[in-house]
DNA sequence: TATAATAGTGTTCATTTCACACTAAGTCAA
DNA sequence: TTGACTTAGTGTGAAATGAACACTATTATA
């Protein structure tokens, strides 16, 4: 950061964006949080997330936060909206952008935390206090995750190029906590024409080994 | 505006709120633009929006230019995300937070346009060029419109307090661009258990006078 | 070769969605 | 006053969808 100033006609607030990071692992959702250690909120826990650099679009900067603080990049990224209240920050104005991410757990590479003291992944059911209005952002990423789950094939980005049927159940039902009838949900995801059989199978453990799938090349999202 | 300077150690975008406003008139949809006669984009249509100001909750300003361009207050107004493309305003970064309103016909006062030059309602189906990205925008608000018709009680927006049946039909149809059974769309509505008969009825023309319902007074919205 | 463990597969019933046509109640004019 | 016109209001059967439910298949291992 320079010493340059900037200065205005007329006052404008800080942008920022901030990342709810989903994942699942440990058989649990799971969410990437940051341990803040400068004030305001110095010591709790908070989302990752940064300030909108002039030239970036706030895409770019939600994407480019993600890698920095998992090294994971093309994700999937999609905006949950902007977070304005005037004393959201007790600093100054901050106008935050949230977005949330789904990250299949093995990509996890450790989080190489650049500059922020630490980052953890905390179970959804077993959040620590967070700072700012973060509680209120994971809130209603957690509400769109669960929404978006059988409208839609968001559930595949929790999970590797290659996987089984049973691998998808299980997200389903980490992410929805009940449990889901085993026929009825293979009938469902076959039916959503997009994923198809690699022709690979997976054998681990004394049992039948299970057919791998992929997602089709034709991925489509609904709004 | 004052002359004062507002400076900053780094730079700041500015913030806007631009609102796409909905309504129905003349048996079409319709949508509210401003002609701006300021550069850039002179003489061009653009969404009603402003600046945030460093006190005010963005939705609250997006509620304050809604009011000033059409004085209707207290209507449906829902955020619809941020767009923050870093060229999108050739003058210097503007990233805006779009919200779409829904207003009923009835309330619409001839809008008493402050600064702009002039203020007019659109066919979405006849809408002229647009500024900046608003093309896209409205594009993304007339999808959300369609996709929560269905799913919510959003259509009810469109109509005064108390309605008929087929007026809230009317509106389905109108925004669909397609006609709708009647019987089926009657029993659908009923079902919803959001609307109860007012005990009053609309007599107009030569035929059966028409019950007028209003919103039960317990009204959710689904995300 | 028996056991254990997960993979994989169909049918029935209930519910929801869709298509479809007539009667009811008012106004107006002859 | 009655017939014509116009929109309001109502039910049923068929099709599609969603939900409940239990057994066989295939492998590893002891």
């Amino acid at each position: 950061m320079t010493d340059k100033k900037y200065c205005y006609e007329y006052p404008h607030p800080a942008v920022t964006t901030d990342i709810v990071v989903f994942t699942i692992r440990e058989g649990r959702l799971k969410l990437l949080l940051i341990k803040r250690k400068i004030s305001p909120y110095k010591g709790k826990w908070a989302l990752p997330g940064g300030f909108v650099a002039l030239h970036e679009d706030i895409s770019q900067c939600a994407a480019r936060e993600l890698a920095e603080e998992t090294g994971v990049s093309s994700v999937f990224l999609e905006q949950l909206g902007a977070y304005g209240a005037p004393k959201r920050d007790p600093r100054e104005r901050v106008i935050t952008i949230a977005y949330f991410a789904l990250i299949p757990s093995e990509k996890i590479q450790v989080q190489a935390a650049t500059d922020a003291a630490a980052a953890d992944w905390f179970a959804m059911d077993a959040l620590p206090e967070l700072a700012f209005d973060h509680a209120e952002i994971v809130e209603q990423a957690k509400t769109r995750l669960l929404n978006k789950l059988g409208h839609s094939t968001i559930a595949f980005q929790f999970l590797a190029d290659e996987f089984t049927l049973t691998d998808l159940q299980k997200v389903f039902e980490i992410i929805q906590g009940e449990e889901v009838d085993k026929r009825n949900f293979r009938k469902w995801a076959l039916a959503l024409n997009s994923i198809e059989a690699t022709g690979k199978e997976r054998r681990e453990g004394q049992h039948r080994p299970a057919k791998l799938y992929r997602l089709s090349s034709t991925v489509q999202d609904i709004d």
